[in-house]
DNA sequence: CTTCAAGGCCAT
DNA sequence: ATGGCCTTGAAG
């Protein structure tokens, strides 16, 4: 077996990749220490190479490292090993009502995950345009999505009819604010889970992704024409907000689908607005969040900082997008 | 029991 | 920072 990053002699399966050791342990170290690689061509080669001693490029081997099928979630799977005992003495802990409700939740990311339209290109950086258009088509699916959902329809009962908007006003209503959260939230999620962490990359939940490394970002902002570089000076701030805070957040706290949910649930009855909010969607928060806490007193602490992360990124992507909307 | 793969350690 | 070597835990 030969090493699918770097050619060299592999010894197996290392995060999900036929690897040697060392671009195993390279990946481990990249992940759990969170760092951030950049490089300007993007295309070096990787190859092993027994003379020179770290020499290849660290954002193309962790790249190499992600293409060939290594997956950030599983560095520290195994050790602290919790996640699936957790798991079930987590839904021991619960009564029936919020099991289902957890069931919903899953089920509602699930289907917003197969109505969403892919951008076919996961490796290609996006410009401007793609991210308007994919912005638009993203909101219009998962207003359908959404609204659909009986949860959904539950938390924002009291506001949902009378705002519903047109796309020119779309950033104005309470409905838009939980839609950018769900896409705050799902972006900030993908780019944990994909690596773009350590690429100084943001994933959106289409598969665009932005890059973030200076000289790519400033490219991307001054690809359209009327750029008038102070509106684009909050899109930078808003992006490398999201990667560099609630990702990293993310990725180190590497949730499973359930107290991901936990974690969707307390951040969008949050954004309802104070005096609309629905007493059965705070009653329902409450009980997840204190069973939470009971089975697994860390990852209850890791909610509560990501969800207030989560706000402050999604207000500040919600200013940054407004301006380019 | 054995095997596999993850995390820790540490000389380089 | 790297990668070889060791220990550890889970799965079969």
């Amino acid at each position: 077996m030969i090493c699918s990053i770097c050619s060299d002699k592999a010894e197996g399966y290392h995060f999900g990749a036929i690897s040697c050791a060392a671009c195993g342990a390279f990946f481990r170290r990249s992940v759990s220490d969170q760092k951030v690689y950049s490089c300007s061509n993007r295309q070096c080669n990787i190859a092993h190479d027994p003379t020179k001693r770290g020499g290849s490029c660290r954002f193309c081997r962790f790249l190499k490292c992600v293409s060939s099928g290594m997956m950030p979630q599983d560095v520290k799977a195994k050790r602290t090993a919790s996640t699936q005992q957790n798991v079930t003495s987590l839904y021991r802990n619960m009564n029936q009502s919020s099991i289902l409700l957890i069931d919903q939740i899953i089920v509602f990311r699930r289907n917003i995950a197969a109505e969403r339209q892919m951008f076919d290109s996961i490796s290609r950086s996006t410009n401007r345009t793609n991210l308007i258009i994919s912005l638009h088509q993203e909101f219009e699916m998962l207003r359908r999505v959404a609204l659909g959902c009986p949860f959904f329809i539950q938390i924002t009962e009291h506001f949902s009819i009378p705002y519903l908007g047109t796309d020119s006003k779309i950033m104005n209503d309470p409905l838009s604010d939980l839609l950018t959260l769900l896409f705050v939230f799902e972006a900030c999620y993908l780019t944990g889970v994909k690596g773009g962490v350590q690429l100084d990359r943001l994933f959106l939940p289409n598969m665009l992704h932005v890059d973030l490394s200076e000289v790519l970002f400033t490219e991307f902002l001054e690809c359209d024409v009327h750029a008038s570089m102070d509106p684009y000076r909050s899109i930078l701030n808003a992006f490398s907000y999201l990667v560099q805070m609630v990702s990293r957040s993310f990725q180190s706290a590497n949730f499973d689908e359930p107290i991901l949910s936990i974690l969707l649930y307390k951040c969008l009855t949050e954004t309802v607005p104070i005096n609309y909010r629905h007493r059965f969607a705070e009653v329902n928060r409450d009980s997840l969040l204190t069973d939470l806490n009971r089975v697994d007193s860390t990852a209850f602490q890791h909610t509560q900082n990501i969800a207030s992360q989560i706000h402050q990124g999604a207000r500040a992507y919600k200013e940054a997008i407004s301006s380019i909307w």
